[in-house]
DNA sequence: TTAGGGTTAG
């Protein structure tokens, strides 16, 4: 780490020449405290100059904590008369800082000592009434009568960018009415079109453009991954003249966003190609297309580029790696980055307690909540859909009602469709079906289509197939084209061996043009992620792959296992109901790893859908007769197979 | 010695 007074300045700068250098490259609060013990000593020549330089040193330090302003104000309040330089440095720290509504009222102080704004206090203060979303006019009217032109192209841009977020015609007005206009300018308004869904504006706006520079061209690659037009983005972004690491950021965070990781890290395989180093928000992304992805191996990769690289210091990047364990199965790898973090936000708390909730692991859930309490950190919502969600894949119904008492009561948190759909979900889980009932007649919101498709699993608990009739007709109306209530209901008749209802709701489905998500399993060997779909033959191991089921199939029949044909859809025989599910794609994936994984590594597999009770049956079996562990993600959770047991005692 | 636009986690 670069040390402020260490290079040609004495250790102590004394004068002038020698503070103002120091100042320069400090990088740390530590340091600019250093600093000003120095002027407060020597009483340099020249101090103003240099507390106004302190104050901007210490309102720019990277990630400027609350900590970093409080002490920028001390500094301030310390000086007898601060020039309007020193106030805007403040009004830029506020309005740059997590509270930028105390922009606002360090303003009024301002004016009340009689200093008068000038261009850029109007630019910050500006931009925290964006960010604030508070006072806009009032200071717009401020500026004019302050005499700041309309030509004055800082701050009518920020003008422009501040009415933007509300109203994108009063910013074309703005734009229209302006005499100066500057790249920035462009881009500010063509942003606030993509933004808003005027892509068609946007692209208007683009073509118009006298000089385009890279940013232009970033802001609509970005627009069209936003709207998920990938074919528009991509050639646009072949086409560019430029492509700066924004850039490929874009591209990145738009596939993600598009729930399309492999192509995310496609577009990294090629940026590193092209010789452009990641920076802290490529690796963020990058790890959340891992975590899409279950990619572990990938993962882990991404993390040692992280330490090697130092990135590892910020706290969102660590956050980022704790979800990435946490999604791919390594939760106490998930726990090991947590514990060795310097510092924390509520966020990797919270990445922790989900983290360990998909894991069904809720006492551990339970005591992070407890230890954050110990902190008295202020849990949020997020919070308390981990910890209710940890509760549900545990099965620890009392505990689940004493947290959702507690937000409310405790911690003045009102719940959110969330929570009630995760008190559904338990008590369905725990087969308390009046009580899930009840609790969805007493919300104060309306249900939603997750609230119900929890209730109908809860009648599937219950194989109350009337309820659960009732509740898919409300579900069908809010969600029509959900395939996934319908195979739900469909397996509550299959379940009941009504093959008539079964057929009539796969009819119903037809004629909607509604088609089952095909269940898909991946799993990762040696970087390459290897897919399959139910009774998949295009793997170039299929031969060996359906051998291996083969004998599975003999070796679990010969410890007792009959193959559950109550989950199987449709109304076949026997034989080939079970020929149907030996080939579902969880059961694809284990065969495939059972052939490649070395004995030593768990067999990680993703599965898009939630398992079926066979393939879970069967799974444990496999994870007891060839004594491997077999860590399973389906939609829902993680399920960690071992000597013939899974972690989710049946709870999903 | 201060300014405006694009990409970040649950």
């Amino acid at each position: 780490m670069a040390v402020a007074l260490s290079f040609s300045s004495p250790l102590r700068p004394t004068t002038h020449d020698d503070i103002s250098s120091a100042l320069q490259s400090c990088t740390s609060l530590k340091q600019a405290k250093q600093i000003h013990v120095c002027i407060l000593r020597n009483n340099p020549q020249d101090a103003e100059h240099l507390y106004a330089k302190l104050l901007l040193v210490s309102t720019s330090l990277p990630s400027m904590s609350a900590t970093a302003l409080d002490y920028a104000l001390l500094v301030f309040e310390q000086l007898e008369e601060p020039n309007i330089f020193m106030w805007n440095t403040m009004i830029r720290g506020y309005a740059g800082s997590e509270s930028p509504k105390r922009t606002i009222s360090f303003y009024t102080g301002m004016r009340e000592r009689g200093m008068v704004p000038n261009n850029y206090t109007f630019t910050f203060l500006i931009k925290a009434c964006a960010s604030s979303n508070s006072s806009g006019p009032a200071v717009h009217a401020q500026s004019i009568v302050f005499g700041i032109p309309d030509s004055d192209v800082h701050v009518y841009t920020s003008l422009l960018n501040m009415y933007a977020l509300g109203n994108v015609e009063i910013a074309r007005k703005v734009f229209d009415r302006m005499k100066y206009k500057t790249a920035a300018t462009w881009n500010s308004m063509i942003v606030a079109y993509t933004s808003r869904g005027g892509i068609e504006a946007a692209k208007e706006l683009f073509d118009e453009m006298p000089d385009k520079n890279e940013k232009s061209w970033n802001v609509m690659v970005c627009g069209y991954t936003k709207i998920g037009k990938f074919d528009v983005a991509r050639s646009m972004f072949n086409d560019m003249p430029l492509k700066t690491l924004p850039t490929w950021n874009a591209m990145i965070v738009g596939y993600n966003q598009a729930s399309r990781p492999a192509e995310a890290l496609s577009i990294f395989h090629q940026m590193q190609l092209a010789g452009v180093k990641p920076d802290q928000i490529t690796v963020v992304s990058i790890l959340h297309s891992c975590a899409l992805l279950g990619a572990l191996e990938l993962g882990e990769w991404v993390r040692l580029y992280v330490e090697k690289r130092k990135l590892d210091r910020n706290i969102t990047v660590c956050n980022a790696i704790i979800n990435m364990y946490a999604k791919c199965g390594s939760i106490d790898k998930a726990m090991a980055v947590f514990k060795g973090m310097r510092e924390r936000s509520l966020v990797s708390w919270n990445t922790l307690i989900s983290g360990m909730a998909i894991h069904g692991r809720g006492e551990e859930a339970s005591d992070l909540f407890t230890e954050m309490e110990a902190k008295r950190l202020m849990p949020d919502d997020i919070t308390f859909v981990g910890l209710l969600n940890a509760c549900a894949h545990a099965g620890l119904a009392g505990r689940a009602w004493t947290y959702f008492r507690d937000m409310q009561n405790v911690y003045g948190l009102r719940p959110k469709i969330e929570h009630y759909g995760c008190m559904v979900d338990v008590l369905g889980r725990t087969n308390q079906l009046d009580e899930a009932v009840n609790l969805v007649d007493q919300m104060p919101i309306e249900p939603n289509a997750v609230i119900l498709g929890s209730l109908l699993s809860a009648c599937r608990v219950r194989n109350d197939s009337q309820l659960g009739q009732k509740v898919l007709e409300k579900l069908v109306l809010l969600e029509p084209l959900n395939s996934g209530y319908y195979v739900l209901l469909s397996n509550m008749y299959a379940s009941a061996k009504r093959w008539k209802d079964v057929t009539r709701v796969r009819i119903l489905m037809k004629s909607k043009g509604i088609g089952k998500t095909p269940g898909c399993s991946s799993i990762e060997v040696n970087n390459t992620i290897h897919e399959f779909v139910v009774g998949d033959k295009t793997h170039l191991q299929t031969q060996e792959i359906y051998n291996k089921l083969g004998e599975i199939s003999r070796r679990l029949e010969s410890i007792g296992y009959v193959p559950d044909t109550s989950v199987v859809l449709f109304d076949l025989d026997e034989e080939e109901k079970a020929e149907n599910l030996s080939i579902h794609s969880e059961k694809l994936a284990v065969a495939f790893g059972l052939l490649n994984n070395s004995r030593k590594k768990p067999i990680r597999v993703v599965k898009n859908l939630r398992v079926c009770r066979d393939c879970h049956i069967a799974i444990k079996l496999i994870s007891q007769v060839y004594d491997r562990e077999i860590v399973l993600r389906d939609c829902n959770r993680f399920h960690h197979f071992k000597d013939g047991q899974c972690s989710c005692k049946e709870f999903w």
